[in-house]
DNA sequence: AAGTGGTCTAGACCACGGT
DNA sequence: CCGTGGTCTAGACCACTTG
């Protein structure tokens, strides 16, 4: 049952790298003394260091050595969904305001997405979000209760993932998004400072722990006229 | 100058598989004896294969052996904007039909955007697309004429990626593409048979070749009611 | 039991980067 | 120049699938 060397080392090291024990734009040892230090050949090293560099938290420069990564773990995760990323890539400043943060019980949309029994409630969390103070997305996320235990009603900041990963003891696994184009009703026209109708760019996301289980879904709707999102596909090699 | 091995591995089984060599869904011979074929150790020949695996034209069973994948290249470079796959997906038969296919001056996007020196023309496609008859996409494609010698007006199928990568001897690289929301226009309602004012989800997508030079844009109008994109991110490990 | 992919070793030579 | 990552070898043992 135990794990490939090479598994054991990346996890290893991806540690080092969250707890900042390797911090940003750091070098590492060489990959011939990080082989001697995990007792292992160069060869299987260097298959951990492939999928941390794969995974975003590496980066390699011939000649020169291996680095830890500008992007840590949990900002790479929110993936193409990212606002502050793609806000920061205008040159702008990302902000947000929380609407409402409230322990609810959920509608039977989240109740089917989030595989929620019973009387099982969730922190329901309304927010806009603000590129250089100009209101862009108002977005609707939900979690069950069991992963924000202890959780306050304030900031609801990045470290929502770290904080259900410590709470599970799993990692985020994968995220699954739709998105599609509506028009505006009254009350987002409202928040987002827009005529209507106005056209809205809405997205679904949900996000799964590596076990498979879902941790949360966000519904977000942007101004069409003052985002867009951006996607590349590469063929490796 | 000369490629690694593992490289020119890579592309001679590409080779085999694109050109039908070795048919979907085949079984490779076993890694020790592309080994020996290959005259390379079995390490370096799996490294050849690792890359075909990660991008789709190889799946490999443990204990069973390696097989050729269900979908080729050219589709998965399609990707995520892949019409005919999401509609298939949705139990739906995709067709579509050319409004024009042109030989003219491009625009000044175009122009911009492909690269273009002087007087030099392009192909300008406008296809309505449908799913079970249904209008769902109405996009503009444009393509430098020098990518399309010898092309016949008729059909534009898939299999423009194909000649073009004859005709230039480079392949498909990666594709840029931005999304975004924008309201209806009287044309583009007609062609949908949608409501005007109705949400359209409108996608630019620019395809480049391995040498990074742009080959393809195209700008879809997809029926936001009729049509979602989705997208799975995932961490490998 | 035989064949397959998954992992691993202990070396080696190369091309590149910085001093 | 020396240290780095990039590539490569010729073996080996394991876990898994299939006949």
């Amino acid at each position: 049952m135990t794990n490939p060397a090479y598994i054991s080392i990346y996890n290893d090291i991806r540690k080092k790298i969250e707890s900042n024990i390797w911090t940003v734009g750091q070098k590492l040892p060489s990959e011939r003394d990080l082989a001697k230090a995990y007792n292992v050949s160069r060869m299987t090293l260097r298959q951990a260091i492939q999928f941390l560099v794969r995974n975003g938290l590496l980066v390699q420069r011939i000649g020169s050595g291996t680095f830890v990564a500008r992007k840590k773990f949990q900002e790479k995760m929110e993936g193409v969904t990212s606002f502050s990323d793609l806000i920061r890539a205008q040159g702008k400043t990302p902000s947000f305001k929380v609407v409402s943060a409230l322990e609810v019980v959920p509608n039977d949309t989240e109740k089917a997405i989030l595989h929620l029994k019973g009387q099982e409630k969730i922190m329901r969390i309304e927010r806009i979000r603000f590129g250089d103070q100009v209101p862009i997305c108002f977005e609707v996320a939900a979690v069950p209760l069991a992963f924000v235990q202890g959780f306050q009603k304030k900031g609801v900041t990045e470290s929502l993932y770290t904080m259900i990963q410590k709470n599970t003891g799993h990692r985020i696994g994968r995220a699954k998004q739709k998105i599609t184009a509506v028009l505006s009703n009254e009350r987002i026209a409202n928040y987002l400072e827009i005529p209507h109708p106005s056209a809205i760019l809405k997205l679904q996301q949900i996000s799964y722990l590596d076990n498979d289980q879902p941790f949360e879904l966000v519904i977000a709707h942007y101004a069409g006229d003052r985002f867009e999102f951006y996607l590349e596909r590469r063929n490796t090699l």
